[in-house]
DNA sequence: CCAAAAGTGTTGGTTTTACACCCATGG
DNA sequence: CCATGGGTGTAAAACCAACACTTTTGG
């Protein structure tokens, strides 16, 4: 009994989404493992077929939900992937986004057995498909749209000391900043405010708490 | 007798096409004009149903052949879209794509019965499906393009002026720019070279020619 | 008192902006 | 000789990059 829905299961329409954290000081993507063929056993980024009462963007929200136990998260399309071969199974096209979510808003429990991860991006393991070549075009559209976006408000707590906001930053262009060049430029472009909080705990003298004024994404002329 | 084909059809998957140029001095984009339903008559983007044998490059290549009689353009894919009401048929995926060319390379001739035509972009008709929002969003990516890559050069004649650069840039950036700090400045990216012809023919100083010294694209820092 | 990270300014170089006049040609 | 667009430089302001020491805390 083929209903309408296998319809689209044949032509083959998946929705893959590149989640992006930081962890222990390191950009990492959650990726599970794959619980049958092809490339059973093999980590891959989450994702699934696109339903036919669902837009992409649906669909995106949905395998984040599912899979990372996340919502309500920054979430943008990143390229359809159509090659004739890239899924051994035949034709299947990917329209892949990319995601950004501060790492304690993940929560694995009550994802179905393909045991998602947290992998260091900078150090893959072999992956399914072409899904390689999808996070390096993630990686890419990240450092873009750092530079020229305030989007890393999404993977910091709402509070953050500028030294975390600056690390952020370091992790994801993979380069050091200088911190008095970094406090200065970031703080005259008026995106954050102090709190009259501290981080307090360390045997060090603590650091003011920011926030974010405000949490839509935009545009601006140049960050770095 | 439906084949394995058809159901790419059902599924529905098209590319369509932002073909932009620059003619009398405006910013065009081809729009066809349809000839069955839905939306008889109204203009639309040059498109169609993705084959099962081929990528969306190629299909975008194969419409930009069949409807303006252009190849090997300068060609990107722009954004999927999946809205669930996008086309009054059914459930209606669009891959889309932008491309530039010089407006000496299109070639209307043996193009079907669509009436392709070169609008202007900044007085638009009616358009049929979500049409409009897929040319805002091309726009959009268009003049932020065109300020961090040499992509000006698919819009021009091999040898130009440095008149016609400045004013692509302007009806594509929709605002007059500086003729000494354009010069100075563009001259200093070193992206095209002087040739030892000019521009001859008007009542007035000839001008010299310039040309690109590479076709590749080039990301830059930034242009304005 | 020590270790650790927080916090803070200045200088020199580069880039960007604003702005107006003379030149070469064709008719 | 006139109309047209071609071609050119300078000064002020803004921005960027390099660089090192003092402060505050917890242990």
């Amino acid at each position: 009994m083929p209903s309408k829905m296998d319809i689209f299961k044949i032509a083959g329409i998946t929705v893959d989404v590149v989640l992006f954290t930081i962890e222990d000081g390191s950009l990492r993507v959650v990726l599970i493992q794959r619980d049958n063929e092809p490339y059973h056993g093999v980590r891959a980024l989450p994702g699934g077929f696109m339903q036919e009462n669902e837009t992409a963007d649906a669909a995106a929200a949905r395998i984040l939900r599912e899979k990372a136990g996340v919502k309500d998260i920054y979430t943008e399309q990143l390229y359809t992937f159509s090659d004739l071969r890239r899924d051994p199974r035949g034709r299947v096209i990917s329209i892949t986004y990319f995601a950004l979510v501060a790492r304690d808003q993940i929560n694995f429990k009550g994802s179905d057995l393909q045991a998602p991860a947290l992998l260091p991006m900078y150090h893959l393991p072999h992956l399914a498909f072409d899904h390689k070549q999808i996070l390096v075009y993630s990686l890419e559209r990240l450092r873009a749209k750092l530079e020229y976006t305030n989007i890393v408000y999404s993977l910091l707590t709402p509070t953050f000391t500028l030294t975390q906001l600056q690390q952020a930053y370091e992790i994801i262009l993979d380069r050091k900043l200088d911190k008095r060049n970094f406090r200065k430029k970031y703080l005259s472009l008026g995106l954050i405010q102090a709190t009259k909080q501290f981080e307090r705990g360390g045997r060090r003298r603590p650091a003011v708490l920011y926030r974010f004024k405000a949490q839509e994404i935009e545009q601006l002329k140049k960050f770095f």
